[in-house]
DNA sequence: GTTAGCACTCTACTCATTTGAGTGCTAACT
DNA sequence: AGTTAGCACTCAAATGAGTAGAGTGCTAAC
């Protein structure tokens, strides 16, 4: 069924208004604010209309209404993008971005940051990982009579050092000559590919180093384990207790609670961003856990060096300023992507 | 003035009780949980005089009283450690946080976790730092054609990595011949130490190397600009929703607000931690901050390898568990700083 | 010094009532 | 046929009176 200019109009008039005010919009309210040009008494009809075709709810019989995810759904689909964009784009942050990009750890940080400061939203990103890690480049250094430091370089840039002590006074000769077999062996390696076969056959070759060995190997795996693991920072927390939605303390705490366990976040962000570059919306039950089904969850790739994912994502209640999140989205992920 | 026994004993009914329920304590309330021995007549008679002492404080003239933040500073004080502890001692974490020592980000992020889970209040952590910092070595490796890795290790065991394009095509012979005046010129010289003077020192002596060397002064800059920065990760937010006294959605608010401005925080904590080991408790508002006056925050220094220290804190209610919170702590600081 | 008794205080809760925003329907209007 | 004024109706939210109950302080007796 298609809908109507003015059935457009007038739903277009309840998706903003609600998004402003988060209150149930009445028909008055409808000829007061916007510019339809009929009376209430019509706009009541169109209203039902509506309602019939499942994009607008009543909270109860007396109440304004209310979009429906469905209604959500065909403005990010369709509506919004026929309107103008308000906001600015975001300000210029590759500066502030490429002086942490040294450290995953806080490079998110200061991404979830800045997202939830211009989006006034909760921002969640992921910790950037790969796949298809490789090995690039192994050395070890000698850094006084019995400290050692492995340094491990994985994909173009991303770098792991481990300190330890080796129980035995080693020469930079030496490991040097460690250092070229372990190169040998590993380089170009996927990290999925250094099995024990593989670890077996280095140990042979360095059978004189044995003792030394044992450590090396084991940063290597802890490294291989720990870039594996999904991790993600959360900011803007404490943006959700502004929205009138979460005043019922046990909501406040259910979301909170959401946040900070980051299993659920990096569940839903896997099901839905792993395949597309494009930002991704996703409204109310869409999510598919119950803890956020009156939120949504716009969501988009960023890459780092062509090597490594990870995903920026905002969340906020259903009544979300989609256009302006979306804008701002697409403005922040090609300067990350730039870095 | 000396509280007799009797005091005493009435003084820490109501302050247990305080803390478990959240209630204002009556003397009816007393005689029937604990074990006085006297009347509620007798009881008030007492609890009047406590008040009068600033002990006890009645939120209006028909409910119990309420310890003040007088009688918490007695309790934590003299009266705590005449009580036996209840809880369970930390379990074991130093194989978890040994795992992650190698990244201070991800170190903390586990130290704040640990922390909270444990005592239901939110934790915080700071970044491990120093203020007397010294370079310990430095090294140029050659990746590929064009990539330059330099390692930065700074103390017995920080290491910072920064990989960079070099212009020109450049052999690892060169940069072992740049490393080797690189650590002359800034092997223990504190962070603060590197100068322009010092920096343009190495600038002649490496004449030859001039297009290569402006991008490692600006990483080792850089470094130290980090290094010095401080920093904190805050785990359990949400726990702040469970107690009563936040209940009211104006206050949650703050107080969400000042945990994730980390400024606050940490000029808190950088008031009293800097100088001393021990455990520190500040109530209320002793904390000299309007947006925790109603909170306590329980402090303690950890250090890392005897070079880096940071500060783990929780923070809470006044109406806060202090033994065990206390007791808990120093469990875990022993154990961090044993890593 | 301790305690029973009692009048008093004050919050928190309950429940009925009112208010007002908003609706759906009908009949008249263009 | 579409639009609109009019009106009875609905329901959440606000208001306000009344009550219950926890707890006090004081006094007089033990």
């Amino acid at each position: 069924m298609v809908l109507d200019d003015r059935k457009v109009k007038i739903l277009m008039a309840i998706i903003d208004d609600y998004i402003k005010n988060a209150e149930p919009v009445g028909s008055g309210t409808i000829v007061k604010r916007y510019d339809i040009g009929v009376s209430p008494a019509t706009i009541r009809n169109e209203m039902a209309n509506l309602e019939e075709l499942g994009l607008l709810l009543q909270p109860h019989t007396s109440a304004g209404r209310v979009p429906s995810e469905k209604a959500y759904r065909l403005y990010v689909n369709e509506l919004m993008k026929k309107k103008q964009v308000g906001k600015a784009p975001i300000s210029n942050i590759q500066d502030i971005l490429r002086a942490k990009i040294d450290n995953p750890d806080e490079l998110i940080r200061e991404i979830a940051r800045i997202v939830s400061k211009n989006t006034l939203y909760a921002a969640i990103v992921t910790k950037p990982h790969s796949e298809k890690s490789t090995i690039k480049y192994i050395q070890l250094i000698n850094i006084d009579e019995n400290s050692v430091l492995l340094v491990l370089v994985i994909n173009k840039d991303i770098v792991k050092n481990h300190i330890f002590k080796a129980n035995i006074v080693i020469t930079q000769e030496k490991l040097d000559q460690i250092s070229k077999v372990l190169n040998k062996n590993f380089i170009n390696h996927s990290l999925k590919d250094i099995n024990i076969e593989l670890i077996h056959r280095v140990g042979v070759e360095l059978v004189d180093y044995r003792n030394i060995l044992a450590p090396i190997l084991d940063v290597i795996a802890n490294t291989i384990k720990g870039i594996d693991k999904q991790d993600c920072y959360v900011a803007g927390m404490k943006n959700i207790l502004d929205f009138p939605e979460f005043n019922d303390l046990e909501k406040a705490r259910d979301m909170m609670k959401f946040l900070e366990e980051s299993e659920g976040i990096l569940k839903i962000l896997n099901m839905y961003q792993s395949d597309s570059d494009k930002i991704m919306v996703r409204i109310g039950s869409e999510n598919g856990f119950s803890q956020v089904d009156k939120c949504s969850i716009i969501s988009v790739k960023y890459n780092i060096n062509d090597s490594m994912y990870g995903t920026i994502a905002i969340i906020g209640p259903t009544r979300m300023d989609y256009l302006n999140t979306v804008t701002l989205l697409n403005g922040l992920i090609k300067q990350v992507n730039g870095l």
